[in-house]
DNA sequence: CTTAAACTTGACTAATTTAGTCGGGATAAT
DNA sequence: ATTATCCCGACTAAATTAGTCAAGTTTAAG
């Protein structure tokens, strides 16, 4: 799986999305260029990154003069590997792909290594769809027996 | 964390020397012009991942004529995050390190995601530290609830 | 002792991917 | 109209990947 700082951004911008808390329960319009400046993006990369999350249905757009972004679905329904697989679309993390079945034509000892990557890729999907954004929001998810023991102070 | 091609190809060829059945329950000397026969890696590509295998005491190199290399860590014992390390050295899941925390100054709203990549990336290294050698040479690893159905025909 | 098989090292490079930027639109509220 | 906002695609600089190449060193064999 592609776990790279795009994906950070999307998650941390969509984070930022459910932070700001909900006037009445309906969903808060958010301006790229708010987010922006809470989160220190650029607006170009935003715009990119948004693009993309709209296509996957994951916010919806309201455009013109005071138009925004709004999360089309609600943070506690919303996991991350949906953001992930919006923004790094291509995942591919065992290299038997078709063109790469020259090497990987049956013979076992070529390619020992075939399900095994796939099962990873399966594994860090699963841990990702198990954390929702209003998990993150809450900054509360499985930490799976970490021990970097460097969670409380940012010194 | 970082999946690349090297870490496959690591994997592999460390997969195939243990592979070769040992005569005595000794360690079997392989060349890496064996290897490269074997599982159509490049000599070249081949050397190079053996010296960070080697330096990182995975493998034992004996030079000269007839030389090879020979497993250092038996193939029950030798897990495959070690391998990945060894030739991916750099992983990095979470964007905050030191040269980032300008955007992650203690300010909880900037980096709700902080922990959350370290968390995941402690889980993917988990999922890899718990598969051995042994185990991909038996085709037998940690099949957790894989839903791609595309394992019976290589066809 | 000479030779050659094999490993050792590190610099080099082409291709790809990443992480963005830029500029010009389209749309809707005021 | 004007302005705030989204929309889109082309473009690019830097980093990374995947892999090559050449010049060694070491040791077994003859």
């Amino acid at each position: 799986m592609k776990l790279t700082a795009k994906g950070r951004y999307a998650v941390m911008a969509v984070a930022d999305m459910a932070a700001q808390t909900p006037i009445d329960g309906n969903a808060v319009r958010s301006s790229l260029a708010d987010i922006s400046r809470r989160q220190g993006i650029s607006l170009s990369f935003l715009e990119q990154l948004f693009g993309k999350l709209r296509r996957a249905g994951i916010v919806e757009s309201l455009r013109g003069a005071h138009g925004g972004y709004v999360l089309a679905v609600s943070a506690p329904e919303l996991t991350l590997d949906r953001i992930i697989f919006a923004v790094d679309e291509d995942i591919k993390a065992h290299g038997c792909t078709p063109e790469a079945k020259i090497a990987c034509t049956g013979k076992t000892d070529k390619c020992l290594t075939h399900n095994l990557w796939g099962a990873l890729e399966n594994h860090i999907e699963q841990f990702l769809a198990s954390i929702t954004v209003q998990d993150v929001v809450d900054g509360r998810f499985p930490v799976a027996a970490m021990d970097t023991g460097e969670l409380e102070a940012a010194e």
